[in-house]
DNA sequence: TGATAAGATTTGTCTAGTTGTATATAGGTG
DNA sequence: CACCTATATACAACTAGACAAATCTTATCA
């Protein structure tokens, strides 16, 4: 979030806006005289905001008459550098996380392979909850190989923070190397935690993340409440 | 005056222009490429000299459209008692504000806790930059309750005054409940509209007005330019 | 009332010019 | 050697202005 250029931070600004509501589902846009009046910059560079925009599906324009907000739930995008935290801030929501549990077991044949580990070896296990504005949109969990990272699990206990915690093991960066997205339905456990129906669609995703290097660090699934989220992906 | 390198000798002959008044205060500098034509360097070395002078806050540049003399380099300081305006004028400056935009939307959580009223509530949202004599000082933007001042945002449209605006909302008079002072670096979009570069400092005030019963009214903050505020407080 | 034409708005496209940033090269100095 | 000065080149980000195309608004007339 940081040094980024000026349309960038207008359209974040906007979509800001679009997802808090102040621009409502289907209105219209102020023109692109007007926002580059409030931006105080050029009409290029609100349109290139906004050309961002339209390519996210956000908002849609015709010309001679405006641009208007399409009809959409919330958008969880799907970056590179995605962080849950930063991603509903930047959706202007106040994001949390509940922990369900933390705790080491012998990894899977699927996680030993994606981590690339032997099979057998231990794994920390992190399970919990992910809230917006007090809601639950997601259920995840992920595991670490043990011996790369002895003392992560005190870390997140400490820390409450993944990223926070593989900082403090020396992992300045992790980048989502592979993500496969699913449907299911929904276990009365898991529709119990997110506060919906047995059977209600689920978005679940399969994500391997790395080191800059390459190597795997963190594999884990997310499920999300299709009724509150939409993945959007970007390159 | 010897022993100086390029830049150092342009950078100096630029400030007598200025200082003398050939470069009048507001205007528009000469380009780059006619300032290194003109002095017979490179455009990187006008550059080095520009950017001494505007350390120095004697100018300031618009990417796209060119290098500006400042209007006054000076700098101002505010009493916590004082009104905006008064001391911009006791200062012997012309104040004035620029409206960016006046919506509705939803509070978030700390809008509403501070505001005591319900999450989800509707409240004006009015964004707007103060000048002192042309030049920008401050950005700001501030909440009210929409349920307690539903016809807010026509009063604050016509009358471009807050103050005025609650004072036909029945509210003759609001103190200060509290204040926290923060220091942020400076966004792409809030540099350009105070003229600095991304991540100089900010000064983050962040405030909350009631009225003398001590029901919350207005909930807001205000960025000053680091470089041409400083906030004293005296009892 | 309803249709039409004229004018104002608004988005789409184009060309040109300006500042910001990155990289590479070379000489001088402590 | 490291560091500053200065040159050279290229590209990215943004501004400025102009014009075209689609739409909306409004006045006018039958």
């Amino acid at each position: 979030m940081k040094n980024q250029t000026l349309w960038q931070g207008i359209a974040s600004d906007l979509e800001k806006e679009i997802v808090a509501g102040s621009l409502a589902r289907g209105s219209r846009l102020p023109t692109e005289s007007m926002l580059s009046q409030r931006y105080g910059v050029n009409r290029h560079t609100i349109r290139k905001a906004l050309s961002h925009l339209a390519e996210k599906s956000l908002i849609w324009s015709k010309r001679g008459s405006g641009v208007f907000v399409m009809q959409k739930p919330t958008i969880y995008s799907m970056g590179e550098r995605v962080r849950f935290s930063q991603n509903l801030l930047d959706a202007g929501r106040t994001p949390s996380r509940q922990k369900l549990s933390l705790s080491q077991r012998l990894a899977t044949h699927e996680e030993a392979s994606s981590l690339k580990i032997k099979k057998n070896s231990k794994v920390h296990h992190y399970e919990g909850i992910s809230f917006a504005d007090d809601e639950p949109i997601a259920l995840f969990h992920s595991v670490f190989c043990s011996k790369r990272f002895p003392a992560l699990a005190e870390y997140i206990e400490d820390l409450q923070s993944v990223t926070q915690a593989l900082k403090k093991c020396g992992v300045n960066d992790y980048i989502r190397a592979s993500t496969y997205v699913s449907a299911v339905a929904a276990s009365s456990l898991q529709a119990n935690h997110l506060r919906i129906k047995p059977n209600d669609p689920l978005l679940c995703t399969t994500s391997l993340n790395t080191d800059q290097s390459g190597t795997p660090i963190e594999f884990g699934r997310t499920y999300f409440s299709g009724k509150h989220v939409t993945l959007s992906y970007e390159a």
